[in-house]
RNA sequence: GGCGACAUAGCCAAGUGGUAAGGCCGUGGAUUGCAAAUCCAUUAUCCCCCAGUUCGAAUCUGGGUGUCGCCUCCA
């Protein structure tokens, strides 16, 4: 089995081929840190983070790259309600994302590159943008001449005379920087200092960096001229790495990536979530809720292409369905003792592995690959049950031991991994010996018809995490949790 | 107005030419004093609609309809 993928320049799935073999360059757009993040951040890191999980475990060496925006209107204006720096609100902002992204286990890119570590890379670009004709100043500003650019539109599928200038309503066609332009189209690479702003020298006068730019800068400084991985959320198509595009090509004359991937918004009621909407659950609104785990299957259960509908209901569902594959998760260590496991040995069930590999190796079809992980832990649950209430497994214990490594292997690659439960409640609760007696007692109750009292003990026993289950012949058989 | 994506059971969702994965919910039976848990069974004659290609289509083609995204804030 290959890797194929969904271009969204060819607008196709196509092979997956690296530039150097095993390697895979990957450069995810983040966030620009002006708030806490929200459920639509959420999706795009952690499926990019999966993503490379998943690559790794292909055996790809990835250095997988994610920026910060850490100048930008929205910043400034946040530091004037707050009365603070522009630097003040984004280390806040970028603290409070690493601990979100903790939180829902999203692992750590390889580096972090900020827009404020990137000024010489950043005029550098522009520079030789203007060198080529790319680019022209205006007033202290510095655009970028779309039309000079033959192949602008290519990733987004747009041609510039059907593009129709101001028609998502959110810019004024008479704004300040209008009349700068020589073409509507034509996107600021340097916006000259205003009063009481963070400023840069540049040769173009004070300033500060576009908002395009920096992506350019950071590939070409931290993976090269050609990456293998362009990754972000679908609304950067056009217009941010359509730019990107005619930045860094326009340079370097070279492909910026051979793979464009963008995953789906989330959707509520219908409607993008979003901060203009106003629509959006914070991280951690959300996880102050939902288990982190129960999240994650939320997200990886759909297509990351896909729209994907935010609703109670289908966390709901997601945490049920984490108490499942959980349950499997965890049946070694409940089991595994009982069952002679070898805890030193790792043997993987080829056959379930394949099955993952060929269904994720489409285009990342996580969906696909879960489908295999339930199936193997319910599998493993009902073993489970029948060793607690029978006392002996009926499958093949080796079987089951390759069947819950397995488990555990392909679960870790998308996140998922179980805490064993702490044994805490068993120290502060009731001792073995206490339990018995409490059964016996109830199981003497019964015998004499007297179900209140019966039932009050199994309440007890319960409310303490102690399950009661009654079998034929009048036995009466206990487990914690 | 332009560009693009999607449309599968009650809900979510995989499958992209060979006769409908998986999850959640539900139902029937076993078991039980009643529960819980568990076990067994069960839940789309059919994949938005209409035409076409084919021995055969949810899967390809054409035409509709609907939903969503983007068209310089955007994950």
């Amino acid at each position: 089995m290959t890797l194929t993928v969904y271009n969204t320049l060819t607008r196709s799935k196509s092979e997956f081929q690296t530039i150097e073999a095993n390697k895979v360059r990957m450069y995810c757009c983040g966030i620009t840190v002006y708030d806490y993040c929200h459920l639509g951040h959420a999706r795009t890191c952690l499926i990019w983070d999966v993503v490379r999980r998943y690559l790794q475990w292909s055996g790809y060496e990835v250095n997988y790259i994610q920026n910060f925006t850490d100048i930008d209107d929205k910043i400034l204006n946040r530091a004037r309600e707050e009365g603070t720096s522009m630097e003040a609100v984004a280390e806040k902002y970028i603290a409070a994302y690493f601990e979100d992204m903790e939180r829902l286990g999203v692992g750590q890119a390889d580096a972090y590159p900020r827009a404020t570590h990137t000024l010489d890379g950043i005029k550098r670009l522009v520079y030789e943008l203007e060198q080529k004709g790319f680019a022209y100043p205006a007033e202290g500003d510095v655009y970028y001449a779309v039309q000079k650019f033959p192949e602008y539109g290519k990733l987004s599928g747009r041609k510039l005379e059907d593009m129709q200038a101001g028609a998502s309503g959110r810019v004024g066609l008479e704004d300040a920087e209008a009349h700068k332009k020589h073409y509507p189209f034509d996107f600021a690479l340097w916006k000259a200092a205003k009063q009481g702003e963070p400023a840069w020298e540049s040769p173009w006068g004070n300033g500060r960096p576009g908002w395009h730019i920096e992506c350019s800068a950071m590939v070409r400084e931290r993976l090269g001229d050609t990456i293998d991985l362009h990754v972000g959320g679908g609304d950067l198509t056009f217009p941010h790495h359509e730019n990107e595009i005619a930045q860094s090509e326009a340079v370097t004359g070279k492909p910026l990536a051979n793979y464009w991937l963008h995953n789906g918004m989330i959707i509520v009621e219908g409607k993008k979530m979003s901060k203009s909407l106003g629509n959006f659950i914070t991280i951690r609104e959300l996880l102050d809720r939902f288990e982190p785990m129960a999240v994650r299957l939320f997200i990886l259960q759909t297509q990351y292409r896909k729209p994907l509908d935010f609703t109670e209901e289908a966390l709901t569902t997601a945490t049920n369905s984490w108490e499942t594959l959980k349950e499997g998760l965890l049946f070694g260590d409940r089991y595994g003792e009982q069952l002679g496991f070898a805890t030193s040995s790792t043997p993987q069930n080829e056959e379930l592995i394949s099955r993952f590999k060929a269904a994720v190796d489409d285009d990342f079809n996580f969906a696909g690959g879960l489908a295999i992980l339930f199936e193997v832990a319910k599998n493993l649950n009902k073993a489970g049950n029948i060793l607690v209430h029978e006392g002996t497994a009926k499958t093949d214990t080796q079987e089951l031991e390759q069947q819950w490594q397995t488990l555990v292997e392909l679960a870790k690659i998308l996140g998922f991994e179980a805490q064993p439960e702490d044994r805490e409640s068993n120290s502060q609760g009731l001792s073995d010996r206490e339990i018995e007696d409490l059964v016996q007692q109830r199981i003497d109750a019964r015998k004499n018809k007297d179900y209140a009292a019966g039932d009050r003990i199994r309440d007890e026993l319960q409310a303490q995490g102690i399950t009661l289950i009654d079998k034929p012949g009048g036995m009466t058989i206990w487990n914690r949790g």
